[in-house]
DNA sequence: AACATATATATGATATTTCATATGTTTAGA
DNA sequence: TCTAAACATATGAAATATCATATATATGTT
């Protein structure tokens, strides 16, 4: 994993929420991640597998859904760059976290 | 600066490079990253510029010559990022380390 | 004038988005 | 148990948008 290639997939905003959003609650399924976005299935699940194929992903599937988080193997700058990130722009999450709460609420999805 | 903003002048290696050589050297000028990079001024310029207009760098200039450093302003989850980066990725650095070195023995420039 | 750096523009290269369709999983009913 | 429908997700191909580079030209400093 090259700093380039890392930085290119945070570089772009459906893939940077969703890492941030991975990030801050371990895991979370393309439907959660659909829900919170309010975007496309074909362009989450796009940027998904980027995220996927870079490494930065692993997925795990359970039943029909399928599962999102950080892949452990990921190097320590890595981990400590997205943590520290999500902590401090918790702003730029605001809207798709409230969106995720409610798609929960709602029970729309797994 | 948004933490999208901020990633996309992190994503092109060009810029990447430049903006670790400025955080682990405190500033550079655009000679020395000429030489550490190994490419044309046209292509090192327009790159600062951009990092510039993002608000990452700050220039100022010494007679003929403009040096750049890591805008003070920056967000301080930013200036980490930047910090843990460079400290961990000290071999994708190696081969700019080792040009800025040689320019500055031979004193080809500032 | 000579040098260091910046900017504008055209062009080629990449990345992103969308649509249509495919795959894999569960559930309900014959 | 077999089959079909319903759902979640993935992918191929084409259209579109964005980005990087090279070249030429301009600006500011000695």
């Amino acid at each position: 994993m090259t700093p380039v290639a890392f930085y290119k997939c945070l570089s772009e905003d459906t893939r940077l929420k969703c890492l941030l959003m991975i990030t801050l609650k371990g895991e979370l399924c393309v439907c959660d991640l659909i829900s919170a976005l309010q975007l496309s299935q074909p362009k989450v699940s796009r940027h998904l597998a980027e995220l996927r194929k870079c490494g930065i992903l692993s997925d795990n599937r359970r039943g029909k859904w399928v599962f999102y988080q950080l892949n452990q193997a990921l190097p320590k700058w890595a981990l400590e760059v997205l943590a520290i990130t999500t902590k401090d722009n918790q702003i730029y999450l605001n809207d798709c976290l409230h969106n995720l709460d409610t798609a929960k609420q709602l029970d729309n999805c797994c």
